[in-house]
DNA sequence: GAAAGCTTTTAGATCGATCTAAATGAACAG
DNA sequence: CTGTTCATTTAGATCGATCTAAAAGCTTTC
């Protein structure tokens, strides 16, 4: 008897098709929903699929259809919360269009991300999505494209000719810089830390440029370690010699929490006797106390906007290059107060 | 001519073999790096492949050999940091082993879970590591089991038939209690929030059988809203009727940060006149101010010792079921403190 | 110098889907 | 009743690797 009822193999095409009396070609169709076949010949086939309890073997298609229904993210660091909330957008957008991601993490180095996207280029991804790795040249984007990988840059951009998503950060510095000379500061600090990259210019020059505008100096640029429990033992880098700031504007909310804590440690009442601006306006910003006046870069946002960006591009490999850019938003809480008088007093 | 120097499609094994005078049987073997070849071919074979730029095709391959070089990932919630944590644990070991991560977001949803299995088993992977939505019924993961997909739980156990990698949540309730004790505190509130599973209830049993071996009071249970917004500001819950808590444990680092931030609101010091323990011991809780104690649960250790659970089991289908479980670590800071006089005089 | 044993190489079938191009059948016009 | 059109269905080739089993070379042994 041809009855094979035991777990034996796994249940194909052929088996659906034989079950269904139709041909391997009739029941591929249906599976990809095409109009050409009959309602009582899908149904059938449908059934058939149900009784069988056949999985769809996406690796056989992809190989002859050249799709893989798969898309690379490479991020450079996980711990962060505000790329993992990167990564949730675009997995959310990625899931709904029916494809997954391979994550991979290039721990924010050239080399391993070189291997990683080879990696990605064998399992034969229909698409990456990358954070480039500080020091990433422009070069290494272009031989991508050139390999006709589909390729969309978030959060830091290396090349022009290549789809970017990202926040304005620039735009963001000013509304930071803004609100705090609204509340008559005038010596206010920047605390950075981090490898260089265009996320990181963009913040610097946007600081600068909106203090200058003001008539501001913009040099009291402080730089500041990694991690985040090191941050608030640095927080006197900030008192230097001359003059004092009275606010300071952060790189991110990494940084932020860091110096909350370290200003507190020095006796400072931050939001009565020093201000404080975050920048990304992570989760924890509203958990702190006082709560964090942050400049919302909207990671979630980004990280969706970066995954319709490549599906975008999937459906269309010529259409010319775009930047997604998202705007910020100044979220104001209790970190932030007018200057002190003796401050004031101090600086003249 | 048969040269075709443009771009035409892509590189294959054909090719490779071609180029290096050998047939494609041997080519592949050098990829895979059989002994079976002799140096020079292998040589020979190599440099053909540097030559022509060859990428292999990871999806041909596995679809002859059924292995995908590919682990699934589902977790609840991708925004919580302790599940970012823990995902780069699981990345760091399975990009060493050579393989690649398939990530999905369940959302704590059993039907988002099934959606999400049914879609890693199309794309083929060698197996996935879960940390089950609640309400998830062990029949759901015994079925997988019978499919063949090799299965790993995360920090939720569902089935004691299936490996699990976890930490000892029980063992870190009654240290957070031993310690909270030794300072004196007898009357301990237990703030929990979140869907019920057998993480959550190993916590609270935990809890409950330090308290009463101890001879105190297990039952100032209190419930808390899930977003971290909100926590501090339901602070008040702690203090209801009847007796007064002088401390409180913390299902986890969220509700910690939320608390603290709450208890400061009303007044509170934490660490002089309140103690508050957290669970999880993510890295903010360096920068919270006072410095938060909290047990250590090591999310990256747990997404590492799951990923080689995953790893062993490829390797040996048949072997029994494991259970690998970390301990927990105190790790005590600034937010506990001996309970107050006046406390104590409450209390009597 | 032929048989045996070993290492190295290979032809051809195969995995499970999709694609192409052609066949089938029903409906309709002349 | 035949030729044409249109909607369905299908056989067979194909994607790019791996596997099996056998062939080809090369030593060694008697």
């Amino acid at each position: 008897m041809p009855f094979e009822d035991k777990k034996k193999s796994r249940v194909t095409l052929v088996d659906v098709a034989r079950r269904a009396n139709v041909s391997r070609a009739t029941a591929s169709l249906v599976i990809r929903k095409s109009p050409l076949v009959g309602a009582d010949t899908r149904a059938r086939v449908e059934e058939a699929m149900r009784e069988l309890g056949y999985v769809y073997n996406m690796g056989a298609a992809r190989l002859r259809a050249e799709r893989s229904h798969t898309v690379g993210v490479i991020v450079p660091n996980l711990t962060n919360p505000f790329f993992a909330e990167l990564l949730s957008g675009i997995e959310a957008v990625i899931d709904s269009a029916g494809m997954v991601v391979i994550l991979a993490n290039s721990g924010d180095l050239v080399e391993r991300q070189d291997m990683v996207m080879r990696r990605m280029r064998e399992h034969g991804v229909d698409g990456v999505i990358v954070c480039p790795a500080a020091g990433t040249e422009p070069a290494f984007l272009h031989q991508l494209a050139d390999w006709d990988l589909p390729l969309v840059q978030v959060l830091r951009q290396i090349s022009e000719e290549v789809d970017y998503a990202g926040s304005d950060y620039a735009a963001g510095m000013r509304q930071a810089v803004d609100y705090l000379a609204s509340l008559g500061h005038r010596t206010i600090a920047f605390a950075v830390h981090g490898p260089i990259h265009s996320a990181y210019r963009e913040r610097v020059e946007g600081f600068c440029d909106a203090m200058q505008s003001r008539g501001l100096d913009p040099n009291m640029i402080v730089g500041l370690p990694i991690q985040i429990g090191e941050i608030a033992d640095a927080a006197h880098l900030l008192f230097g010699e001359g003059e004092q700031p009275t606010a300071v504007i952060c790189f991110n909310d990494v940084i932020a929490l860091g110096l909350s804590a370290g200003l507190y440690d020095r006796g400072l009442k931050v939001g009565e006797n020093f201000s404080l601006i975050g920048f990304d306006d992570v989760t924890d910003a509203e958990a702190m106390r006082p709560r964090l006046t942050s400049v919302s870069t909207g990671p979630v946002t980004i990280g969706g906007n970066a995954a319709r960006l490549l599906l975008d591009r999937l459906a269309d490999p010529i259409r010319p290059p775009r930047r997604v850019v998202n705007e910020t938003v100044l979220h104001i809480r209790q970190s932030c107060g007018p200057v002190a008088i003796s401050a004031l007093q101090q600086s003249r």
